[in-house]
DNA sequence: CTCCTTTTTTTTGAATGCATAATTAGATTT
DNA sequence: AAATCTAATTATGCATTCAAAAAAAAGGAG
């Protein structure tokens, strides 16, 4: 389950500055100060500045010449576009996944929809959205395409920074549960058409019920 | 219409040897030779360190720990996969284009089209293909969402080594020919949803077709 | 002659150094 | 006192250097 250890250091940087970033510890716009992160990270300029332009690459940066790398701001428009390709990725995967899931992997997504519904139950938003998530990028996973299961992570490493700290309703959880679980039934029937298409509407409320931190521009 | 000059040494660097790469004077699975490379771009290991990582992150190269890059291996089943997702992506492109497409996009495709038809008519394949390459990456554009523009155009760098030089057969081309009539009619009635659909299948054949050059293991 | 070991050479990964551009601070002028 | 110009400082981009690892070459045993 673990992935190989890379022993790539500017790709131990780079995780490491997406958490940053993510966590809001370097704020958007913010110029990315290299020396003060040199000497965090305990490592010269080279691996990270190796980093900073596969960040930039992901889109977590900007590189301005001479400039340095600034924070990307994720403005709401390109959030809504990420969602956008995520959600038809995601279609995608559900029609792949559908004809060629493994016994084992529709287990383990079971066994993640009924711990999602616990938490659904006990109202434990945090548990809930995890659980969520992981079943979308189990789906994803066992859709088998290697360049859909690279493409959707990446997407989903971009939005990661965005929090959903907004109170989902009552309404909105309900439907989430059930479409989830006609997304498991057709999975049982390796129905890859009907999941398909039950994914292609499911992320389609989520850009309006993130609640945006930096929605700056 | 030419893209503002970027001015980044490790982005001039990896565009040529993603050309390079995309010529076959880098084979796949071969070494890449640092030093050779930057006796021959003038460049010093740096920024051509920082390209390799980039491009590392593209799918053009495997970074081996101390052991440098490698040029990654185009397998058929990576291919199938990237046209799986680029397929999907297209679909979605197609979707977005009917409702947002301007009039001088619509009218720059269509000439395109016609182009695209004379080649065709003149059997010039080089040039059919190109004017065909033009008008997917338009309608792509003309979903004015720049996430999937950013990925589509990435998945379609990786591709490009991939030379179509089976003959086509006529009966594929007058279908292809057909299909894209379709669309231009699709784009014109602004129906996004026909457009979709047409280019979702628009693409099914593509992998059978193309003959592949480098297709080990 | 082949296979294995040891030494040499080459290549890689990362730190350092240097020139240039940008930013900040200070001085001068209005 | 505000604004503009100039000097000092800092940060950036790239080249170079250095240590460690891998590949290649040379030597030796069976």
């Amino acid at each position: 389950m673990d992935k190989i250890r890379q022993s790539t250091l500017h790709g131990e940087v780079a995780e490491r500055v997406r958490d940053l970033i993510a966590q809001g510890v370097l704020a958007p716009g913010s110029r990315v100060p290299e020396k003060q992160l040199c000497e965090q990270f305990g490592v010269s300029r080279t691996p990270l500045r190796e980093a900073l332009k596969v960040l930039a690459h992901e889109g977590f940066v900007e590189l301005l010449p001479n400039r340095g790398a600034r924070v990307a701001k994720l403005t709401r428009t390109t959030l809504k576009n990420t969602f956008e390709v995520m959600q038809s990725l995601e279609a995608l995967a559900g029609e792949l996944a559908g004809a060629r899931i493994s016994d084992p992997e529709l287990a383990n997504i079971e066994a993640l929809h009924y711990q999602m519904l616990a938490h659904y139950k006990s109202g434990n938003m945090q548990e809930y959205l995890l659980a969520n998530q992981q079943i979308h990028e189990a789906i994803v996973v066992a859709s088998q395409n290697d360049v859909l299961i690279d493409v959707y992570k990446n997407l989903n490493h971009r939005v990661r920074r965005v929090r959903f700290t907004a109170e989902l309703s009552s309404d909105y959880w309900s439907q989430a549960v059930s479409e989830h679980e006609a997304m498991i039934e057709a999975l049982r029937k390796r129905d890859g058409k009907e999941l398909g298409s039950i994914l292609s509407c499911h992320l389609r409320n989520k850009v309006e019920v993130s609640a945006l931190e930096e929605m700056a521009e």
